[in-house]
DNA sequence: GGGAATATGTGAAAAAGTTATCAAATAACC
DNA sequence: GGTTATTTGATAACTTTTTCACATATTCCC
């Protein structure tokens, strides 16, 4: 359990690859698989999955691979994910309302529990089965609930706002759609999801061709 | 123009940081500023700023700094956004919609004229000023509308298919929301959004507390 | 049980990316 | 106009990440 090196932020993300993919062979109920079968799969290199792996155990056999459930089951307790997770919504408008329609989160452990909002007509209101409440009371409604991601889903403007009152209520990891940089305490962890960003990267790429692939 | 090395695909995402960090001091009526305050800025270091800046030439004054309009001018124009873009939309269920009811996109260049579904409950519709055709149409419709960029907001199971027919309408650059991997010709560029993954790599280190910050 | 085949885990090499340093260029000031 | 203070752009040093290569461990099969 006490890991010594640091792990890549790659790798993090590499592994979350990693259980999809062995996910989808364990419902082709496919037994074993090996670094070079997966890496095929998700178009890497044999050396960089076993490379990854390594950061956090043996879980290969030489010789034969990896057994597909148990390397799954591995990675979803690396990741954290071999348990559910509350997450908390703030802002329902259009981005939010898709999120709280999703099921596939659900799917994979993570359950909107609780919104919040600060429209008063959204307020007190009950969409998809999650009970929208005004944003203020967050830090009161936030430690009863047991949610502890936070997704951001306001306008740029409101970002900062909503996500002090997550962080008060708690919350020490937070999703943001909203562009800009939001400040959090050292101890909160703030992931962005910046979509005019990856289209602005795919302009690039448009624009200057040949200069990939 | 013709630029030797090959640009790190993390400079090319750190440029759009740079891009909105000059459209925020342009609003502010900044007229000059250095790589010393915008490291501070976006959070990055000074050196990373003019490393990055420096495959692409050199736009700075020694002793002055960077002029703020003249430098989001030339990031602009190497990212390829000083212009509009014609945007296509394949899938329009909750998180299509949200992205069609989005301005923000708009405001930055991207605009979504031209939707595709498979439903024909919404195929023949006008939603938010963009019309909806069927997606087998794609491949004569996109040729005509002048969309160079597609974004994919169907379900996983048909993000190939839906992918595929944007591929034969013309189009070379493509974000995906949906999960897992599409198989495109080598002169396709892919990008990939997996929220689910992104909530995952916040379960990593909410579990894994102390490995980072 | 032994030998061939296979695929891991790991240390070393290579590549890529980031940070530090500094000479050269420019501006501001007197 | 010359001196000083800045700040760039480039190079060098360093760090991180990826790839390579192979000894080692295990299975499979005879
Ligand atoms: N819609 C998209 O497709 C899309 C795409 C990329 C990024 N985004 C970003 O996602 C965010 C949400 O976008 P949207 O289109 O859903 O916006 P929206 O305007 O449809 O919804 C915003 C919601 O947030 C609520 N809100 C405002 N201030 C609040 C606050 N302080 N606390 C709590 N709730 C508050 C509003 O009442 C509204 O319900 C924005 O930051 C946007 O830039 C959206
Ligand atoms: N909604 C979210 O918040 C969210 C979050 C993360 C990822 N995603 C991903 O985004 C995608 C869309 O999600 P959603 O919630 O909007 O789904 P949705 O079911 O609400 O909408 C899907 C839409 O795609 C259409 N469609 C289905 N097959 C098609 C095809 N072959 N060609 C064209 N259109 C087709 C459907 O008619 C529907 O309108 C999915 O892949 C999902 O995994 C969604």
């Amino acid at each position: 359990m006490a890991r010594a090196k640091k792990i890549p932020s790659t790798t993090v993300s590499r592994l979350s690859v990693y259980v999809r993919a062995l996910q989808k062979l364990r419902n082709e109920a496919v037994v074993t698989t090996s670094s070079e079968k997966l890496a095929e799969q998700v178009g890497l290199t044999a050396a960089q999955i076993r490379k990854d792996l390594a950061y956090f155990g043996q879980f290969g056999v030489p010789g034969r691979g990896y057994y597909v459930e148990n390397l799954h089951n591995e990675l979803a307790m690396i990741l954290g994910i071999n348990r559910r997770w509350e997450v908390a919504l703030a802002g329902v408008g259009h981005l939010g309302y898709a999120l709280l329609a999703y099921n596939g989160f659900k799917k994979q452990g993570f359950d909107v529990v609780v919104a919040f909002d600060k429209d008063p007509a959204k307020i007190g209101q009950t969409w998809e089965g999650v009970k929208i409440y005004d944003i203020a009371e967050a830090r009161h409604v936030l430690p009863e609930c047991g949610a502890e991601i936070g997704i951001i889903a306001v306008p740029a403007a409101s970002a900062q706002e909503a996500c002090d009152a997550l962080v008060a209520g708690g919350l020490k990891s937070i999703l943001s759609f909203a562009p800009g940089r939001i400040i959090v305490p050292p101890d909160v962890t703030v992931k962005r999801v910046e979509l005019a960003m990856e289209l602005e990267w795919l302009s690039y790429y448009a624009t200057n061709i040949g200069e990939r692939g």
